[in-house]
DNA sequence: GTCTATAATTCGATAGAC
DNA sequence: GTCTATCGAATTATAGAC
């Protein structure tokens, strides 16, 4: 019983945590804050994760969790993946909260990187085609651009598009660099 | 002399703010580790520009500086503000400082709307395509997308490229974006 | 487990001597 | 114009009562 209630004590400061660093960046975004949110003192907090920084850690965890898509055609698969990173950002904030943080804060930035790294690059890579590490790169420019500017910057055309006009309008060009040939450009 | 002397320690104040914005971001940028760079007292900061946040203010005041691209043939317009956006960033550091923080501070963001509008967005509403809002937009996405990964996360993959290869990879996407058709996607 | 009280820093900004 | 000294507020984190 106390087992389960710390628990839940614990989920609930993990869900305001995100919302608050999401919403204002890790600097901003303080433990006051966040304990306020979750209704539960602010020593609780510290208590609870340590420390404000082993708190983010938890609250960024992110698992990007890509298909397999070895045995999707190549033509189709820049749109299931781009169906599918806009479908994750748009049903769960971690995302955003590690986006945000990343631009002020090395240590999230270094796990940015560790996400694509680890998660993007080697599904890339499993797609037999030249110069994968390449090609991860200039994906990642065009799908954290539109998080960017559609979740962080909040561009009005960008946050006008449904899930699927977004998903139409990347997908060719996710395509495109997967599929083009590099040294002809 | 006097002039002289306090338009150059107000120069100063700026590059130095610049770095630290840059480096550091909004929030964790102070006063006076801005002030130590410029070598200069803290209290001259304030007594210069008035508070941190006008003098960020000034530091982020930032021109895209477009060219007119009216008379560019519509097939070497992507090319050509590919080449003049990448030259710019890596000419200067004021819109690395916008951007950065852009990301967790709200005024900040606004300036980069309004840039976005004033700028980007009437510039490709000269070029007589339907939907130049639109358009502007997903322009802004792998623009500021390519930003973000080169300068701020320093993706490898997109740190390596040459500024001359970022334009090769981009045109093409930039120009998709201003000439495809837009309902049949 | 929870909260009160507070320690220890650090920040932006100001006052006033020189 | 410049610097010393410091104020007042806010922060993370801790100590200890209940």
């Amino acid at each position: 019983m106390a087992q389960r209630k710390s628990e839940r004590t614990r989920a609930g400061i993990l869900a305001a945590a995100r919302e608050r660093f999401g919403a204002d960046g890790y600097e901003r975004a303080t433990v006051r804050a966040i304990a306020a949110d979750a209704a539960i003192d602010p020593a609780m907090v510290i208590r609870y994760f340590g420390s404000k920084e082993k708190l983010f850690a938890e609250a960024a965890e992110f698992d990007i969790r890509l298909p397999d898509v070895s045995g999707v055609p190549a033509a189709e698969v820049g749109t299931t993946l781009v169906r599918h990173l806009v479908a994750r950002w748009e049903e769960d904030d971690t995302f955003r909260v590690l986006l945000r943080t990343a631009a002020t804060n090395e240590s999230a930035a270094e796990r940015m990187r560790h996400v694509f790294a680890t998660q993007l690059a080697p599904t890339l890579a499993g797609l037999a085609v030249d110069q994968p590490a390449l090609r991860a790169g200039l994906v990642a420019t065009q799908a954290l651009g539109f998080a960017l500017c559609r979740y962080i910057l909040q561009l009005p055309p960008v946050t006008a598009l449904t899930a699927d006009q977004a998903v139409a309008f990347l997908a060719p060009t996710i395509t495109h660099y997967l599929t083009a040939p590099l040294s002809a450009e």
